[in-house]
DNA sequence: CAGGTTTGTGTTCCTCTCTTGCAAATGTCT
DNA sequence: AGACATTTGCAAGAGAGGAACACAAACCTG
């Protein structure tokens, strides 16, 4: 009869997976917390956290260690660490010109990482997912002592419907409405849930939790290669809109002027900072890929006018770009990937300048602009970070209902 | 020691808290419901609902009725209301060309209202606030039945930093790092807090809640008059940035080879789609303010070409700005208020326009542009919503602790 | 119009979870 | 060594929602 939007009742049972959440996610994103620290971010009482500490412990999820000489005074108070060997979730990527796979263990500690290039054409789903499982296969029987994933978390090169996984569009893999998470599924057939999301968008959450954003609420991450692709987090969550498809930067209409794109319309943005934008202002070859961008980048280092001024112009672009999000979103931090991490000491300055030019004071005075501290793998960790999240969201799940077993400290 | 970011843990007392909100909050939003409703969509148990209603009943907050006929079968349920009476805010709006305010009480029945033109000349914020509290004196006067306010909300058009009510920028009021809050809140001397906010983002509150955008988790709304203001939401939250400017979209680059915006740089999306930008392209008087924009709409209403063809103009340069916040945003909805909403039906052929022919197809499938619903009032009424805020998410502060008496059910 | 069905209420325990309070432990500082 | 600060462990307590039963009030059916 009536269709709640979303249950907003807290029960007693919600009560107990909110608060072992919190703490799971806590140490997942801090490392090992002493139990005092739990309580303090928490605001949790000391008996309260012990009690689900204890519950944690019994389930193999963290263990207790001895303190930390700290110099403080008071009575010490033991480590909590999670395990990071008995909770793993299985990464991959599907980049523009690489495949990826990771295996990463709760806490983010990466047991095993692995990346192959991949030639630049379209490529059929049937032969991208047969390459990322036989590397996954790799990566598992490398370290066969790995529990089984809980989880897989897929990057891909294009837009994907969260819902289903299928990938809308790929325009560097020729994909149009491709079902890759239910190929995958069936492909990796570990019972684990499949989960798939946009490159930048994850990136974006990589570089949040765990990269240069790390402690901003606010944060705009912009990836280019050929393409230019963004991921948004307002508030601390990712931005992921209606259906899924938000953050999608690259295609903001920048210069009403400018050239055609390849998405049908004109004068987006990826038009004047894509690659081939800055390919063609420097006069290098259009279908030079990866490896002349990367010539572009070391002529610039060693001073080649088109080079510099190839790539200055690119910084302005970008810069234009970037004071319309700073004016709408007013980020703490954005951060440059891909393209733009490789080639940022040649467009900071331009980029900074425009921004300076064009922002409103207020929002452009607390923002500032890094390059991605993950490198080329920021989605690869970010599709972990995803594949963590229902784990994260909801320990319990994992953990079973309370043993009823009075918890018993254990310090090594 | 250690400083909490938030603390996140779930205790006992915030459990209560929580419920009793999310039942102030759907009354609130959506009108009487009956009990069997609430449980419904917070998903708690009978016995809770009624122990939480019996609470908020003795609390003077709501009223059970008898329930309604809905000839659905089973034992009639009966409705609980809010007694808007006993709850009431004080909401201020100062406006470009007008000041207003009005009594709201909780349910967002509106008691009382009044709004009076204003010169758009810069004021001093002595005037402003002795208009306004002239206002809210006659307001009380007229209507001595209700209590004093629980809060007040302030909509302002001008850049506002929310922790200390200080407008940082108000170009049409004159107004640089002014006060308003704290000279409000010694003006007014009601003991209330005084939150002051944008009006384009009350606005979007306001149409969020109760207008246009009811129902839509993620939203644009966009308000014209001199300058161009804006309220986002995504994912059912006001999107407020990291010091509370975000949402300023008036001031995206959108024609790099534009004119000069009167914020300092140039090109942005004000200067296109700003109330003299269109006056200017129907070859009307730029100073003509209100009035003659008013005259230029009738004019386009009765066919006149410079008129019909300066807001064509202004639409689609209103669709090229509003495509690049679809691909970055994904909305379900975009409202459009102030001179937009006035101007609706002569801009949105050319706005639809443009967003098909430059935002990417997943994201412009799933949305659509709206007339402001609730007119000039969005930003007043978004006050009112705001200043209501710490009541919904705290209703426990006002209710005061659990009397310890069994909650008696008297239906009238 | 009687009887069955459905939906919802009132009431009484029950369970789950966090909190409180006290004593003990364990470090630093003087 | 003693004072002090901080944290732990444990046990009892309090707050809040859940479950189950009896009953009530509407609609629907034959």
């Amino acid at each position: 009869m009536f269709t709640p939007r979303e249950e907003v009742g807290q029960r007693s049972e919600t009560v107990r997976r909110a608060n072992l959440s919190a703490i799971v996610r806590e140490l997942h994103l801090r490392g090992p917390l002493s139990r005092s620290e739990l309580v303090a971010w928490t605001g949790l009482t000391r008996s309260a956290i012990r009690s689900l500490v204890g519950d944690l412990v019994a389930g193999d999820f963290v263990v207790e260690e001895a303190a930390l000489r700290l110099g403080t005074p008071g009575r010490p108070s033991p480590q909590v660490r999670l395990v990071a060997d008995s909770v793993v979730v299985l990464a991959l990527e599907i980049a523009v010109d690489s495949l990826a796979v990771a295996i990463v263990g709760l806490g983010g500690e990466v047991h095993w990482k692995e990346r192959v290039d991949r030639p630049r054409a379209h490529s059929s789903l049937g032969d991208i997912v047969d390459d990322l499982c036989h590397l996954a296969k790799r990566a598992r029987d490398q370290r066969p002592s790995y529990q089984t994933p809980i989880g897989v978390g897929v990057a891909v090169a294009g837009l994907v419907r969260p819902i289903d996984g299928v990938v809308a569009a790929g325009p560097n893999l020729g994909w149009i409405d491709v079902p890759l998470g239910a190929h995958l599924a069936a492909a990796l057939d570990l019972g684990a849930p499949v989960e798939v999301a946009n490159e930048a968008d994850l990136g974006a959450l990589a570089e949040f939790r765990r990269g240069a954003a790390r402690g901003a609420e606010d944060v705009v991450y912009v990836h280019g290669e050929v393409g230019v692709g963004g991921g948004i987090i307002v508030g601390g969550r990712p931005l992921s809109g209606t259906n899924g498809f938000g953050g999608e930067i690259g295609h903001m209409p920048i210069n009403p002027a400018g050239r055609p794109c390849r998405c049908g319309s004109t004068g987006c943005w990826e038009t004047e900072i894509g690659e081939v934008a800055l390919l063609a202002r420097a006069g290098y070859p259009l279908d030079g890929g990866r490896m002349a961008v990367a010539a572009l980048i070391a002529d610039a280092a060693e001073g080649r006018p088109e080079a510099v001024e190839a790539l200055r112009v690119t910084g302005r672009w970008l810069g234009v770009g970037l004071a319309g999000l700073v004016n709408v979103l007013n980020p703490r931090v954005i951060v440059l990937g891909g393209l733009f991490s490789r080639a940022f000491p040649y467009l900071i300055d331009d980029v900074n300048a425009e921004i300076s030019a064009l922002a409103l004071v207020a929002s452009r005075r607390v923002v500032s602009v890094a390059p991605a501290s993950l490198g080329i793998d920021a989605p690869l960790l970010g599709a972990a970070e995803l594949a963590f999240e229902p784990l994260l969201a909801d320990p319990v799940a994992w953990l079973g209902p309370r043993t009823g077993a009075v918890p018993q400290l254990v310090v090594a």
